[in-house]
DNA sequence: AATGAATGAGTGTTCATTCAT
DNA sequence: TATGAATGAACACTCATTCAT
C-alpha cells in the first residue's frame, strides 16, 4: 500500500523499460525542470509547469519518475556530474602540472558560469533530498573535488609549488569556482570569467608557486592572455 | 500569486501597537522559526509548527506578522545582523591592522559557528523571499563584507599587506568564512574552529603579507597558539 | 516524512482538543460519510462529496479525521457498535429465556432494518480496511454474536431448548439476521420484518425447543400477535 | 459519470471477432482478473495489474472488454455461473430426494470452498455494477438458488419434510453456504467442509424431516460418513 | 491581546482509457 | 491482432490564512 523505498538510493524507477527513450525522456523533462526549479525553486514549482515546460502530459512524467523527490534528485545529479565530466577533456593533452591545474579551474568556472542558476540550486536543495541521496549528490562533488586535488598534488609532487595544506587549498579553489554561481551578483558586471579566473589564479594559485612553478604560469599567460580570450 | 507589495520592502506589519510587546513576541517567534527553518527548510516547516515550538496560537502569529514571507525575511534579517553586529565587538580594543583582520576572520567563523544551520538557511532561501526584500537581506551581507574590507585596507595602507585585488581577496575571505557553515561536512571531524581559521590564514592571509606584516602575524601567533584556544 | 502508524489501531487522532466539539463534528461528518458510502460506496464517494453533505469544508474533515480510511472505520465501528449497544436495552426487563432468544432476534433485525444500508456496507467494506482495524470490527460483531450466544445458552441450560450446537446455531441466526439486509431484494415486499422475524423463529428456533420451550414460544406468540405489530 | 448503456445489459463488446479466439482470451483475462479482485478489490486493482497478471498488454484488455465494469461483470458472472453450472452434475444419479438435498448443500459449500474469495467477490463488489447488470447477477443467484428449492419441494412432495416455509428455508441454505465463505474466519480450524455441512444438516435439514426422511437421512450417513471423507 | 477552529485553493499522484505503431 | 507509451481528469490531502469568540 505505501511506496517502498527500494532497493538503492540512487536507483530511480522507471515504468518504461526501452533504455533509450527512457534516456531521451528523462532528458527532456529533467530540462524543464532544471529551468523551473532554477527559476522559482523547488517547492514552487509545480509538476503541472514542469509537464508543461517540457511538452509532455503530468502522467508521462510519472512513467520516468517515482516522484517529485526523484526529479530533483535526478537534477542534481545532472549538475554535478557535468562537473565531473566536463572538466577532464579540457585538460586532455595538456602535460604540464601548473598547467593543468590553472586550465581546470578555468574550466570548472566556465562550466559553472554555463550552468549557474543550477549550480545554485544545488546549494538550495540538496539539503531538500532524502539522507542517503543527499550523500550521493556530496559524493559526486567529492569527485569533482578530487580532480582539482590531483592537479595539486601534481604541481608539489613535480616542485612546482611549495607544499601546503592541500585539502583545504582545494576546497578554497572548490569555493572559489562556485562562487561565480553563488555571488554571481557580486562580480557581475565588474569581471568576465575568464578576468575571473586570471585574479583567482594571482591570489590562490601563484603565492603557493615555487620559481619553476611561477616560470610556468608566465609562460602560461603569455600564450593565453590571461584567460580573456573569450 | 504574491501579496500586494505594500510601503517599503524593509516594513512588517503587526497590528499590535506596543512597540516593546512586537519586539518581545516577535523574538518569541523569530527563535522558533529560524530553528525549525533550520532543521527542516522553509517550505516544509508549517506555520502550526511554528506557533507550537514558540508556544503560542496560531492566530498569534498573525498579529506580530503579515505572511509566512515576513516571517522568513526577518528571520534571514535576524541571522545576516548577527555577523554585523557581533563583528565590532570582538574586534574593539584591537589595535594593529593585521590582528584585526586575523581576529575578524576569527570571528567571523566562530559567530558562523553558532549559526550554522541559519547560515546555511540564508544561502537557502534568500532567493525564496520577495525581489524587495532579497535586496535588503544582500545589503545586509554587504555590510559586514565591508567590515573585512575594512581590515584589509588597513593593512594594506599601513604597509603590512601588499597591494592585492581587495575586492576578490574579500570575497574569497568571506567564502572561506561561510564554508565553515556550508561545507562543514567536510570540515568536521578534521579541525576545530581555530583549527580551521589559523589554516585559513595560512592560506589567505600570510602570502600578501609584506616583513612587516608577517612579523605582527608571528606576534600574534605567540599570543593565541593559533586560535587554538578555545 | 511518512505519516507514523502509530499507538493502538483504534485510536483516530483528532487536531481538535475539545472532545464534546470533537464527538458533535464527527458525528455529523460519519452520518454524512454512512449515508454516502451506503449509497455509492467507499472508493467511489469522494472526501469533498462528505464535506459537501456534511455542510463542512475539505480542511475541516481532516481535523477530525487522519485520512480517509479513519472515516470508514470509524463509520464501520458505528454500525457495528449500534447492534452491540442497541440490543441489550431491547431485552431489559424480560426474563424468561425463550422470550429473551427471540426477543434478541426480532430486536437485531429491526435494528439491522433501520441500517440496512449500512449493514451491507459493513459487508462490503470492512475488507477495505487495515488488518489491524479489520480485526476490530469483527471483535464487534463477536460481541455482538456473544447477546445472542448467551440467550441460546440460557434457553439450554433453563431446559427450553434441547442441546444443539450452540456454535453453530448462533451463526444460523446471526446470518438470518443479516440476509435481512444482504438480500433485501429478496423478502421486501413479500415480508414485513415481524413477519420475517416470525418465520425464522419458526425455522430456528422452534425445532430445537423441549415441550417446556414450546410453551413458552405459544405465551409469547399470544401476547405479541408474531411481532407483526409494527 | 457512467458510460452510455449501450444495447442489452449482458452484451459485452469486443474488437475481436473469432468467437473462439474472443473466448479463450477472455478467460485468459478473467482469470487473472478474478484473482486479483478476490485479493484486492475491485478499486484497488488496476488494469495495468491484471495485464501484468494475465501475461497480455494492457491494450489487448480493451480489444476484448469495454471497461473496467465489463471486466467485473464478466468476473462476477464467471463465478456465480460456477455454481450454477457445478451443482447439477454433483447431483447426477442421485435419486432421493432427501440425499438429493443433502448433496446439493454440500456440493453448493465445497463449491463455494474452491471460490472461497471469489464469492466474498461476487457479495462486495456486485453493488459497484451498473443497475441492470447487477440484476443479471442475481438472476444467477437466484437460478442457483431454484436448484436448491427444487430439492426442498421434492422433500416436500416425496413425504420426506413436512410443510415448511420453502422460501424462508431455501434462503436459509444459501446463507449457510455462502456463510462459509463470508465468516470463513469463524469456521477456519473449527471445522473442516464436511464437518460445516453435516452440522448444517442437523440443524436445517434434520428438524424438517419426517420420519421416512429420518430414515433416509440416517441411511445417507451410514454409507458417507458425515461428508467427512474429505 | 490572544485563541484555535474553520476554510478551500492548490498540490502531488493515480489510473482508466486511447491510439500510433 | 497486439503493444505499451501517452494522456489528463479526478482524487486525497495540506496548510497559509481568516475570524468569531
Amino acid at each position: 500500500m505505501r511506496k517502498e523505498e527500494t532497493g538503492s538510493p540512487g536507483h530511480v524507477e522507471s515504468l518504461v523499460t526501452d533504455p533509450k527513450r527512457v534516456a531521451e525522456r528523462r532528458g527532456q523533462i529533467l530540462r524543464a525542470a532544471v529551468k523551473l526549479f532554477s527559476e522559482k525553486g523547488y517547492y514552487t514549482t509545480t509538476i503541472q509547469q514542469i509537464a508543461k515546460e517540457a511538452g509532455v502530459s503530468i502522467g508521462l512524467i510519472y512513467q520516468y519518475f517515482g516522484d517529485k523527490d526523484d526529479i530533483l534528485f535526478l537534477s542534481l545529479k545532472l549538475v554535478i556530474e557535468t562537473y565531473e565530466h566536463e572538466i577532464p577533456p579540457r585538460l586532455e593533452g595538456i602535460e604540464h602540472p601548473v598547467e593543468r591545474l590553472c586550465v581546470a579551474l578555468w574550466a570548472y568556472c566556465t562550466i559553472i558560469d554555463g550552468l549557474r542558476e543550477a549550480t545554485v540550486l544545488a546549494y538550495r536543495f540538496t539539503k531538500s533530498l532524502r539522507a542517503d541521496r543527499r550523500d550521493l549528490i556530496k559524493e559526486g562533488e567529492f569527485r569533482t573535488n578530487r580532480l582539482l586535488e590531483n592537479c595539486v598534488r601534481a604541481c608539489i609532487d613535480g616542485g612546482f609549488m611549495r607544499p601546503v595544506n592541500e585539502y583545504m587549498l582545494v576546497y578554497q579553489y572548490v569555493m572559489f569556482c562556485h562562487a561565480w554561481a553563488l555571488k554571481h551578483w557580486a562580480f557581475q558586471g565588474r569581471y568576465t570569467p575568464g578576468q575571473y579566473v586570471a585574479e583567482g589564479i594571482r591570489i590562490l594559485v601563484e603565492p603557493f608557486l615555487t620559481k619553476k612553478g611561477l616560470a610556468a604560469l608566465a609562460a602560461l599567460r603569455r600564450r593565453t592572455a590571461d584567460f580573456t580570450h573569450e
